[in-house]
DNA sequence: TTTATATATTTGTCATAACAATTATTGTTA
DNA sequence: TAACAATAATTGTTATGACAAATATATAAA
């Protein structure tokens, strides 16, 4: 059993590249992992920045920045929590929205593109594995 | 067929954490990236650093700069190369030959650790359902 | 042999990430 | 309520990584 962490990292790594490129060659101008928090917010707006970073695997520092650049480019804003000063509630602008709608068919094609030759239970097969060693590191 | 980029991803960053808290924990100065370098040194010495970034899957920026570090914690040198002014030969130093041998075990700790609970045949598993998803995305 | 092309490495820029430390606020407890 | 601990977010630092562009040298073609 050996450097099953480099295959995993550069599979993850060229999945990445393919979609940073087709977002790019389509003027949809943010990265694979700007794509993560804007696709949980589609999911579920107003989220705080810690669950955002629960469910995207992001530490906090990187979801604020994140958020700071997505904030920049008017794909988000962040709004007082009632009740709460620490936190904020982050919202999917419209422009944000229509990203996200764009955005979606490519994440699609990234997926197929990367799953040819592939079963439907390979898949099963894949994430009960990868689940199992990332469960394995968190004690 | 759902999200496994991300959790791809997730994966290969959980084994770089725990490998970098257990150098860390054990004054091995070095992160994981540069100990993929070092170990494809160990295997072969004197490498150029392009032949070091295909076999590392790293692009010529990163072994470039992955290697200034190196050199400068005194674990590589870069040597002229005979016959072509262009390239390096990039050597392990003593120093880092101690490096790489300190290091090892931790290594088989990350793996082990990561695989408990998984079988020999879900390796070969992994492994093919994985190369086969890098390759399809090296055209 | 000049010109063009290819190769090896470096530099610059920006984004992500890990970690440590800090700030602001909220919750708990003595 | 005052002291302390926990939580949400931010800032600083360093490394990796992707990409574009530059530099130097080597090889091929005209």
């Amino acid at each position: 059993m050996n450097s099953y962490g480099e295959y995993l990292d550069r599979t993850a790594k060229l999945i990445k590249i393919d979609l940073a490129r087709k977002f790019k060659n389509n003027g949809i101008e943010i990265t694979p992992e700007q794509w993560v928090i804007l696709s949980k917010l589609n999911l579920e707006n107003g989220q705080s920045q810690t669950k955002l970073g629960e469910s995207s695997y992001k530490d906090a520092p990187t979801v604020s920045r994140i958020i700071d650049l997505l904030c920049k480019k008017g794909l988000t804003t962040r709004e007082p929590f009632a009740g709460d000063r620490r936190r904020f509630k982050i919202n999917l602008t419209k422009k944000g929205q229509a990203i996200v709608k764009k955005a979606t068919p490519f994440i699609q094609e990234t997926r197929n593109k990367g799953w040819q030759g592939l079963a439907d239970d390979d898949y099963d097969t894949l994430m009960r594995i990868i689940n199992r060693i990332s469960a394995n590191f968190i004690d």
